[in-house]
DNA sequence: CACTCTACCTGTGCGC
DNA sequence: TGCGCACAGGTAGAGT
């Protein structure tokens, strides 16, 4: 399930390692799905990226953004990707049959394709000439966010914690997995109003943000007990739900908070930023 | 505004 | 062994 360290490293590996992204020209696209392509008919999506070359590889929340230079003089396209739950995005070499869950492969120039492939189908990718048409409601990336929206967006309402970093408008790149770490580490309950934190619980909850996903994104994702893995961050509490706590030993539990399996510590999660009120919550 | 629900999907793992 | 079914979750959009 790629979230933002995920991505992040699917953004690294497509633009820093070789063979890049960066310079590939494209020779033609084929979709193999019907619904992967989002916002554009298929023709006007394929046609749109033929003769294009990639400029940019980049990523804001779980989004993959690639300039394109269209070669032509015109101004280039933007091609927005996003992997959602199952997706996969990486390169081939020439004659590489395509997988059973191939949704779209962009045959490159020397014999290179870029392929999409995704089980699940819920993956999309969008060809446009401003990435804003996409991406304009997001929040700051999580890994940039400034303190002070940070701060606001915790103040406003009385919603929840997880339901907040959740929300792509509030920050944008956290998932499922890393919105139950973060709350593991920083000591909150999931259910904790986010207006009821104090400055200091502000100010830990903002830094577990980055220092979390600074990690995930070092270890090259999240491994999940062995069960899902895409690099070596070890979850805590996410997927080790009837397991103990590492850290005291309680068992991890599992309820259900905004439609989300959620997991947490019933002993380290009881702080709700300057109250205690440990009973509500149990 | 905040929330809940549903749809979109299919591989996995469970109980029987 | 195989069947049926609940479940996983990011996002959009509709409903409460």
């Amino acid at each position: 399930m790629p979230e933002l360290p995920e991505v992040e490293y699917v953004v690294r590996t497509l633009r820093d390692t070789e063979p890049s992204l960066i310079g590939r020209r494209i020779e033609q696209a084929h979709v193999l799905s019907e619904n992967v392509v989002a916002g554009s008919l298929e023709t006007v999506f394929c046609h749109g990226l033929q003769g294009s070359t990639f400029t940019s590889v980049s990523r804001l929340g779980k989004y993959i953004i690639c300039g394109l230079d269209s070669g032509s003089g015109s101004d280039g396209n933007w091609l927005v990707i996003h992997l959602r739950m199952t997706g996969r995005l990486y390169l081939v070499s020439g004659g590489e049959a395509l997988g059973q869950h191939t949704r779209l492969s962009i045959s490159l120039d020397q014999g290179w394709a870029l392929h999409f492939d995704d089980p699940r189908k819920f993956g999309r990718v969008w060809l446009t000439p401003n990435p804003l048409d996409i991406t304009g409601k997001l929040g700051p990336d999580a890994l940039a966010a400034p303190r002070d929206t940070f701060f606001q967006g915790l103040g406003k309402g009385r919603r929840a914690l997880k339901p907040l970093l959740l929300d792509q408008g509030f920050v944008c790149g956290i998932g499922n997995i890393y919105a139950d770490e973060i709350l593991f580490r920083a000591g909150f309950h999931p259910l904790t109003p986010g207006s009821s934190l104090d400055t200091d619980g502000k100010s830990r909850l903002y830094a577990t943000v980055l220092s979390v996903l600074q990690e995930a994104v070092a270890a090259g994702g999240a491994n999940i007990d062995g069960v899902f893995k895409a690099g070596g961050f070890m979850t805590a509490v996410y997927g080790r739900d009837g397991k103990p706590c590492r850290q005291c030993g309680a068992t991890i539990l599992k309820i259900r908070v905004a439609q989300r399996g959620t997991h947490y510590c019933p002993q380290c999660q009881l702080f709700r930023g300057g109250e205690n009120s440990q009973e509500k919550y149990s």
